[in-house]
DNA sequence: AAATAGACCAACCGCAATAAT
DNA sequence: TATTATTGCGGTTGGTCTATT
């Protein structure tokens, strides 16, 4: 099957009486069980194209329209953390899908980091990438991440717990959103295995991918959670008074 | 008006992780 | 414990649309 000949399939699944089946099928039996989906609600896509219909498409939460200028900013901000992590950054930004930031980020942000001069992938000057991403003076590792939405469909955003800000503590700031993106690594630590939660698996992937050892999830440090007996250990995690952010504060190794 | 190039984005593919047996 | 099935993710492809020549 040719993927043009694919594609007209779809295009036929995609009128819209197909589309309200899907949708008719999930808003009665829920998401999942994909695999059977398709003959239960007498589609001809097979369970994965269905699920990807839905959540790239047909998703009621979806959010139609262009990126605002935070939302640009959050994303910069949570590649420059997570990498290409497009689920997770996702997470973090209702209403927009893995492959909609996906492909936003390849057209428009990548072209709009270059202009400004910063290299797209370490996110730092293109005349410092041939240095590594990590050298230079400083010596804490620093992120800040919105732990709630910070912009979503209606416009509003959970109040988060969070830490407060150290009183003269030097951000960086930018749309009203507070992340400092000096970054650095740490020694590996197990990964914890994959979290059937995407919620919840967010920081912990996020520290898997960035190599970061400090994460907090909600209101609680996990530098406990990832056996650390304390989070002193491995962190001076300090609180900011924006409460919609965290700070992740992690001390490099010697001679980094 | 036609041809071409570039941008955009929906969907596919392959792989890895996890669950079930 | 090993195998198989299912799900989800990230990279990539290719069709469509728009701007330019």
């Amino acid at each position: 099957m040719n993927r043009k000949w694919k594609r007209e399939v779809w295009n036929a699944l995609a009128s819209q009486r197909h589309n309200q089946r899907l949708i008719a099928y999930i808003k009665a039996h829920g998401e999942g069980c994909w695999r059977s989906l398709p003959k239960s609600a007498g589609l001809l896509r097979c369970g994965k194209s269905c699920r990807l219909r839905w959540i790239n498409y047909l998703r009621p939460d979806l959010k139609r329209g262009n990126f605002t200028e935070e939302e640009d900013e959050l994303i910069i901000q949570l590649h420059s953390l997570l990498g290409n992590k497009w689920s997770l950054i996702a997470g973090r930004l209702p209403g927009r899908t893995d492959n909609e930031i996906k492909n936003y980020w390849n057209t428009h942000i990548k072209r709009k980091l270059l202009s400004r001069g910063i290299d797209p992938q370490t996110h730092r000057p293109i005349d410092a990438t041939s240095s590594s991403p990590f050298s230079g003076p400083q010596k804490t590792h620093q992120i800040e991440v919105p732990l709630s939405p910070v912009v979503g469909p209606t416009g509003s955003s959970e109040e988060p717990s969070s830490c407060l800000h150290s009183p003269g503590e030097e951000k960086h700031s930018s749309h009203g959103l507070d992340i400092d993106l000096n970054l650095s690594i740490s020694l590996p630590f197990q990964s914890p295995k994959r979290s059937a939660s995407p919620s919840r698996g967010f920081m912990e992937e996020a520290s898997a991918s960035s190599g970061n050892n400090i994460v907090y999830s909600n209101n609680l440090c996990l530098c406990y959670n990832l056996g650390f007996q304390n989070s002193s250990e491995a962190c001076s995690c300090q609180r900011t008074q924006n409460t919609q952010v965290f700070r992740f504060i992690a001390p490099l190794e010697e001679g980094q």
